[in-house]
Parts: structure tokens; C-alpha cells; sequence
RNA sequence: GGUCCCUUCGUCUAGGGGUUAGGACGCUGGCCUCUCACGCCGGUAACACGGGUUCGAAUCCCGUAGGGACCGCCA
């Protein structure tokens, strides 16, 4: 077979939302999957509603999830006159004709239809008439009046039509411009697109196509339609069931691969496999395995599956993806942080970007703030007895290991008989302010002897003070 | 209303003639423990309904109900 050939064909009238990403990402991994091209197209016809600004996010958030074409992006709107040449082609050859009746026209005809319980279809009154081409005429095509059309689809197997549902709809409108049906068909006959997977929102509208392919005598592409992502209430996702963007979920602290995962088994599946890296992705991803029935976004599933990759990503990965959301928060690390070997004693306990990074804080401020009750709760004047000693101890550590670390706490326990947590806490408090942290020791290993020192004598100092 | 699609725990799903109907998220009991987490062990909860076909149906067929999408000179 010839090598594979998808597109994702976003209409820049708006941020890229999931759905959208979850289509462009099966095109995408099939295209990776089988070695074929993945090309990205935008569809802007209508002009009244595109702009740059829904290109830009569109193109941000593909790269963000690092989405990359093959080939694009292309423009529909810099492409009207091959749609001319293939539309004068269609008339030509009799498969299409001049229109010349009014929207007020059409709409009494669907008024008219509807009224006597029928389809509000066109009902072909120039279709005969062998019309020039006048200003202000629409171009439509000539679809045939009996029999079926029947679309092989991957994912729901043969949808039949009959012909006699379809009427003869607009290909070129009466400015000249090309409609969605025959832009897309000719974008796809000339780019060479064979596979074309889409939400099954587009069902309808396939016949219409293939029509087209018909009426110009060429090879139909495979088609595969995908059920819909529903919101909470199973009706289409939209606004009101919360965050939709793509941009959102970067903004929240999620990270691509965790996008991608969730929004490809959102629809497909692969036994009882949850986890995917990328590359699983692409070596897995087939047609087969794609769902039937609608699904419901959840993101409660999602925040999950974003804690695992945080888990698994290395945190030398993690560091490029973390900075932005600490310099949210004020913090500027400098280059001498070891930012890896922070994040290692955080990625146990982040479900987001923003938690671990809130979670970092204390590891870059210079004045730290305490916590009220904590500081009531754990320090007291007798515990400098221990306090002074124990950090004595640590400054004079050589080997400022995570392993080595546990001596000088098992020696203060040794010396005192005071059980570890007694000890651990108040530490905790004095060096984060709070009374949540990572792992004491990996935590002193982190935050490096200068702080670490530095921290605990001023704590020291409070606790001597009387708070 | 018409056309088309869909229906397994609350959600995402596996399974597809004989299974204690499996996993994941959520919720929940416990264990681990220096806090919070992680992790581990357990629990909760589903084949929409009605007819067939069959020795046997969640699985195949037909209905019904429910849900969704589309019916533009939008894409």
C-alpha cells in the first residue's frame, strides 16, 4: 500500500480544545505509527471568522504537545484558485451548475417542505436550466437522485445513505469563495490525503464528499470517524464544563505527555494499559482498537495520569517544564541550584507543575516565612538542647549525602533517647516553615549545608527567644 | 421532526456464546511511616430494557427506551 497520508485540518475561528487535539493526535500517531506523512492544513474559508490569532494558538498548542507535521501549514484561503479550476472542472463536466436562486428563495422552500412534513432540501430548480456563470450565482453540485452512497468507515463499518437524503448543496458560494465540502475534498484529492480520521460530528457530511471524489472520477480516501468527547452532562464539550484549551491544561501545570496519554485512551485502548510514554504511543496506536461510543472528559483521571508521568519523567526533563511555573511564583534559581535533585524529592508528591513548584518554594527563599501554629506546636527553649547540637553535627558533615545524613539525627536520638519524629518535625519546621516537606533527609541533601545551617540556627535563635 | 451513530461499575475501558465480568480514576478500610505524599493489601460499584436464536447470551439477531451528532452561501 502506498505509504500513509492523514491531516489535521483545524478552522482558525478559536483556541485549539482537546477534541481537536485528541483528532490531531490520531492522525498524527498513525501516521507515526505506519512511517506515512502527517500534514497540517488550516481552514479558513471563512474569512469573516479566521484570524491570526486562532492560527498562532493553534500552531502553539500542536507544538506544546509536540505535535509536528510533515508538511503546512496550508492555507485554504491562498488556495481559491485551484478550487475555481476544479469547480469550473465540475461544471464542465456536468456534475455541477450555476445557481442563481436568493437565500430568502431557499428559505421558503425549506419553510415550505417542513410544512408539508418533509426534508428542508433544495429543490433543484436550476438544476436543468444549463445556467452561464452570472455574478452573485452559487455553484452546486449535481448529486445523484437515486440509490445510495455508502461510506466504509474504520471505526463503525459500513453507514449507508440514500442518495435521495442528499440534495444538490453549494460548493462555490455567490462570492466565489469555495464551501467547506468541496475545500476539503480537493484539498485532500490534491495533497494526496488517504486516511482521514475526524470526529464523527462530520459523518453526515462525508457522503457529500465522496460525491465529490465521484463527480471527479478519483480514488476515495479511507475514512475513519471518532466518537465525540462529551462534557460531565454527555452533551458536546464546551465551555461551561470547564477547561477546555489546550492552553489551560499547559497553564495548570500539566505536561504534554500526560495530555497525550489521557486524551488518546479517552477513545482507544489497549488491554488494560493505562500508562503510555510517547513512543508506546506511536509503536501501539492503531485503528482497530478505537471505541464506538462517545466519551466523557475527566479530569480527575487526567490530574492522575499527570502525577504518574510526573513520577516517571526524568527530573533533568522536568526542569525546562517547572521553570516557567516558579518564575510565576517570584523565583529566579540560579544556575548552582540543583534543580534535578530538588525535583526528585518532589515528584513523589506532585499532581501539577504549580504543586511542585509551590512545593520548591522553601528551597529558594531567603527570608522564610513560618507557619503560625507550627511554630507554636514544635518550638520550644528545651529543644535548642538538642537543636544546637544536632546542627552542629551536620556542619561539620563532610559528605553531605542522604544516607550520611541520618547520623547525626541517630546520634542526637542515641544521646537523648528522644524518638525521631520529635526530632524530625520541629527540623522540618525550621527549614520550610511548615510542617509538610519531603523526606527529612533527602530534604537537608536538597536544600545543601549553607541553607540548611543557616536555616537552623535562626530557628535556634526563635526557639531562645521564646518564639 | 428527518438522517446517522452509540449503550459494560459514577467516569475511562477490557472481554465478545460457558469468566467469581478484569483493569484504571474516584470514593473507602488497612499496612508502611519523620510530616505530606508515594507504595502495597482489601472494599464499593456495571453488562439499559424486552423479545428471540442457543443446551447456554453481557457477548449473535430484532425491537423498545435513553443519549449523542448532523440537518447553513460555518467548518
Amino acid at each position: 500500500m502506498d505509504p500513509i497520508i492523514t491531516r489535521f485540518p483545524p478552522s482558525p475561528t478559536g483556541y485549539l480544545h482537546v477534541g481537536g487535539a485528541r483528532t490531531a493526535l490520531f492522525n498524527w500517531l498513525y501516521a507515526r505509527n505506519k512511517g506515512g506523512k502527517f500534514i497540517l492544513r488550516i481552514e479558513d474559508t471563512d474569512l469573516e471568522r479566521s484570524t491570526q490569532e486562532s492560527v498562532d494558538a493553534i500552531l502553539q498548542s500542536l507544538e506544546w504537545l509536540e505535535i509536528d507535521w510533515d508538511e503546512g501549514p496550508f492555507f485554504q484561503s491562498k488556495r481559491f484558485d485551484i478550487y475555481r479550476d476544479y469547480i469550473r472542472k465540475l461544471v464542465e463536466n456536468g456534475h455541477a451548475y450555476y445557481c442563481t436562486c436568493t437565500p430568502d428563495e431557499i428559505e421558503a422552500m425549506r419553510q415550505k417542505a417542513m410544512s408539508m412534513g418533509g426534508k428542508p432540501k433544495y429543490d433543484g430548480r436550476c438544476r436543468e436550466k444549463n445556467m452561464k456563470e452570472t455574478p452573485n450565482a452559487v455553484v452546486r453540485l449535481k448529486a445523484p437522485l437515486t440509490g445510495a452512497t455508502v461510506l466504509p468507515d474504520m471505526v463503525k463499518g459500513n453507514i449507508v445513505f440514500q442518495n435521495t437524503e442528499l440534495d444538490d448543496f453549494i460548493i462555490m458560494r455567490s462570492d466565489g469563495t469555495p464551501t467547506y465540502n468541496l475545500a476539503v475534498a480537493i484539498d485532500d484529492i490534491t495533497m494526496g490525503v488517504n486516511t482521514i480520521l475526524r470526529g464523527d460530528d462530520h459523518v453526515n457530511n462525508t457522503p457529500k464528499q465522496m460525491l465529490i471524489y465521484k463527480a471527479l472520477n478519483q480514488e476515495l480516501p479511507r475514512y475513519g470517524h471518532v466518537p465525540m468527547v462529551l462534557g460531565s452532562d454527555r452533551t458536546r464539550l464546551s465551555k461551561r464544563h470547564g477547561a477546555m484549551s489546550v492552553t489551560e491544561y499547559r497553564e495548570m501545570g500539566y505536561l504534554p505527555d500526560a495530555v497525550i496519554n489521557y486524551l488518546v485512551r479517552l477513545g482507544w485502548s489497549f488491554g488494560d494499559q493505562e500508562f503510555f510514554t510517547r513512543k508506546e504511543l506511536i509503536q501501539k496506536f492503531n485503528i482497530e482498537n478505537i471505541g464506538r461510543s462517545a466519551g466523557v472528559f475527566d479530569v480527575n483521571k487526567l490530574l492522575s495520569l499527570n502525577g504518574d508521568h510526573i513520577q516517571a519523567a526524568d527530573p533533568g526533563a522536568l526542569v525546562p517544564h517547572l521553570l516557567p511555573f516558579l518564575e510565576k511564583q517570584g523565583v529566579y534559581p540560579a544556575p548552582k541550584e540543583d534543580l534535578p535533585a530538588i525535583i526528585r524529592t518532589l515528584n513523589q508528591r506532585s499532581k501539577t507543575l504549580i504543586e511542585m513548584a509551590e512545593g520548591a518554594l522553601f528551597y529558594f527563599k531567603d527570608e522564610i516565612t513560618y507557619d503560625e501554629k507550627a511554630v507554636q506546636k514544635f518550638f520550644s527553649a528545651e529543644f535548642v538542647e538538642i537543636l544546637r547540637p544536632l546542627t552542629d553535627r551536620i556542619e561539620a558533615l563532610g559528605d553531605f549525602s542522604e544516607k550520611n545524613l541520618e547520623n547525626p539525627f541517630k546520634e542526637m536520638m542515641e544521646m537523648t533517647g528522644v524518638k525521631f519524629g520529635k526530632i524530625a518535625q520541629p527540623v522540618r519546621v525550621a527549614l520550610t516553615g511548615g510542617t509538610v516537606s519531603p523526606g527529612i533527609f533527602e530534604m537537608i541533601a536538597a536544600l545543601g549545608k549553607e541553607k540548611t545551617v543557616k536555616r537552623l540556627r535562626q530557628a535556634e535563635a526563635l526557639m531562645l527567644k521564646g518564639k
